[in-house]
This record gives structure tokens, sequence and C-alpha cells, in this order.
DNA sequence: GTTTTTCTTGATTGACGAGTCAATAAAGAA
DNA sequence: TTCTTTATTGACTCGTCAATCAAGAAAAAC
């Protein structure tokens, strides 16, 4: 019984699937099979609909940030003032969304498929430069020409704080992590060090 | 021709051609064989001295957090004072021999096994742990009650920045991410907020 | 109502890899 | 010398998995 126009929910069920299966796997050695299970459809149609394993991954990790960058969007709606904006970007980065084991597991294997996927650098660049120059633009007007350093260290702490927190067995609090980006985006505002 | 006293000569050579393997393959998806061949020797050989994949993978892991200890320890040798001691430790996870590209495939794919390696897990809790009360013990006199923050930070800040560096094509100067955690360093020390 | 397009899968292919085992060989012990 | 321990490997088992293909079935187009 084949209902026509199946393509984008069959991408959008695959596309889950797979976050969901790295999660329950923990690494990219997840099968299409078991991927196509779980979104309720046979191997053979995962390959017809995105032809290989390495880009069903891609196209997980692209919503992965897509859902992100909304969060970011989102986020910075409601947020007035560059002080404001700033701490805005930061929480989005920490919030619970982004810490399902799941999603973690995801980033995780992202950083690994990068080293040799061209295509997954490139998008993790893009990620890259989009927070670098997020950060930038609201930072410039509070620290002149510190911003760049600033924004280097802002991001760069956001990412660490991420992995050791996404790496911990107890789930302390996230708020923590937000906390701490915010400490350190007080002493880059205040300090009047070059 | 069997010379006795092979077992700890086969271990140190499967744990370097392990970390070479890995920094060719990118992944842990290298095999027990070309391991083994890469150390010269056969696979059921490399079975026999290790037992199995993981096992191998968490021998070469121990050996590179050993080696990176030892930098750690030799860094402090030559250091008078807290805060040139706080440097030290600072540079000592940024030189040239953990920048090497295996290297950095190794400690991705560590952390992506940490998700679900009880051992990999556990070793990875010990560098943290080590790093974190080694920056404790110098930051205490210098920032007091806020050593314990001030120390996450730092400990995360490095985790970003070499996340960063060793993913980034460009073999941009290490230094940089040396003098990133510095002046977080010096902000830390000179923030006269609790 | 026939043809074409879209959707779907079972079955198959072809390859690869972890781990085991039996067998060989040297060195030392008895 | 005979026995035991250590070293070593080629061959094999057993399983897995990505990718392909031929074929069926429903909707839409003609």
């Amino acid at each position: 019984m084949p209902k026509l126009g199946m393509e984008p929910i069959r991408r959008a069920a695959l596309v889950k699937a797979t976050i969901e299966e790295i999660g329950a796997v923990g690494n990219l050695d997840v099968t299409v099979s078991n991927i196509a299970k779980r979104a309720g459809m046979s191997s053979a149609l995962a390959h017809h609909y995105f032809g290989g394993k390495e880009q069903i991954f891609l196209a997980a990790m692209r919503h992965t940030l897509a859902v992100y960058a909304a969060e970011v969007r989102s986020a910075l709606k409601g947020a007035k003032g560059h002080r404001a904006r700033l701490e805005a970007i930061i929480r989005a980065g920490f919030t619970s969304s982004n810490f399902e084991p799941a999603v973690i597991a995801a980033w995780l294997n992202f950083y690994v498929l990068a080293q040799t996927s061209a295509d997954a650098h490139h998008l993790l660049r893009i990620y890259q430069r989009r927070l670098n120059s997020t950060l930038l633009h609201d930072l410039r007007p509070l620290v002149g020409g510190r911003a760049d350093h600033a924004a280097g260290r802002i991001a760069a702490l956001i990412d660490g704080l991420y992995l050791r927190q996404g790496l911990a067995r107890t789930s302390a609090e996230q708020s923590d992590a937000t906390a701490q980006v915010i400490a350190l985006l007080e002493m880059e505002i205040g300090a009047r060090v070059q």
C-alpha cells in the first residue's frame, strides 16, 4: 500500500531512528538494518532514500545542528542587550535536549567522523564558525579588541564543559556548566588587561 | 626461534602499533590483523597477549595517559612558585607530542568508548581527577575559595581547546591554545569577584 | 485500461573480521 | 634425554553487515 509522498516522512523517521540508535549503541557501529527496523522499514528502503550509511548519519547530524541553531535563535528572541544575548547563547548550549544521551553520543561520534569525512568536517566548521561569530557580534561592543580571543575562550569552554558533562555518569545539574561559562563571560567583560 | 621474555616487547610493540593504526584509520574500526601486521606479528599472537581488541585499545590509552602524566611531572620539576607551576601544567597539555594526529584520534575515540566501556570511563575519570587536583593544589593559595570553580573552568578550557585544535585542519600554532588558557588563568587570579 | 512512477521488501552477494585451535619450534628444567 | 613452558602462526569457524537486485503492489497519468 504505497502512499505517495512518503520520502520526507521516511527520511525524518530514519534521522530520528539514527540518533536513537547511536544513543543506544554508543558508537557508529550501528547497522543500517537496526536503524531501519527502529524506523519501521526495511534496510533496503533506507539505502534507497539515503544511498549509504554515512549519508544517513550526516543527515542525522545536520538535523541535530539545525535543532541547536533553532534553539539559539529562539533564545535570542527574548534577549535585550549584549549581555543578555550572550547569556542566552550560552544557556542554549546546555539545554536538556542537548544532554540526551543520544545527542551526546551523536556529537562524540561526529567529532570522530570529522577527522576523516570531509562532509562531517565541513559541517563541524559551520557550527564552530556560527557560534564564534554570534558570540563576536555581542562581545565586540563590550570588550572591543579583545573580542576575538574572548570568543575563542568562551566557545572552547562551552565545548569542553559539554564534553565533561556529557561524559559524567552523575547527572549533576547542567545549570552548573552554564554558570561556569557565565562566570568566564563576567571575567572577560570585567577584565582590564588587554 | 622463540626467544624468551618476548611478552613485554610484544606488548609495547602492539601498543605503539595500535596508536599508529588508529591515527591512520581515524576510528576504532581498526582490525586486530592490521595492528598486528604493523607490529610485525600475527593477529593470533596479539590475541594471545591481550585477549581481545578492547583490551589492546585500553592498553594503548593507558600508555598515552602515562606519557602525558610523565610530561606534566617533568614540566613541574623546573617550575618554582604556584603561578609558574600552573603555567607548566597548562603548557604540558599542548605539547607537540599530544598533537600528533594519532594521539588526537586516540583521544577522540577514547571519549566515544568511555560512554559504553566501564574501563575506559574509569581511565578517563582518573585523567580528569588528576588534572583537577593538580590545578587545585596551586590555585588554592592564589584564589582561595574560588579555586574549585577556577580549576573546573581551566580544565574544561584545556579539553575544549584541545578538541578544537585537534580537529582544525590548519596546524595553527599550538602556542595559541596555551596562551588562551594562560589568559584565563590570569583573569582567574586577577578577578576580584567571588 | 494500460503504462509509468513511486514505494517496498525478501533474498542474495560478497566481503571482512574477531577469536579459536591445533600444530610447530625453541629454550630451559628435570 | 624427556618434559614443560613460552613463543608463534596458518587455517578455520562463525558471525555480521553494507549494498544490490529483482520483483510485487498501489497510485497516478495517459
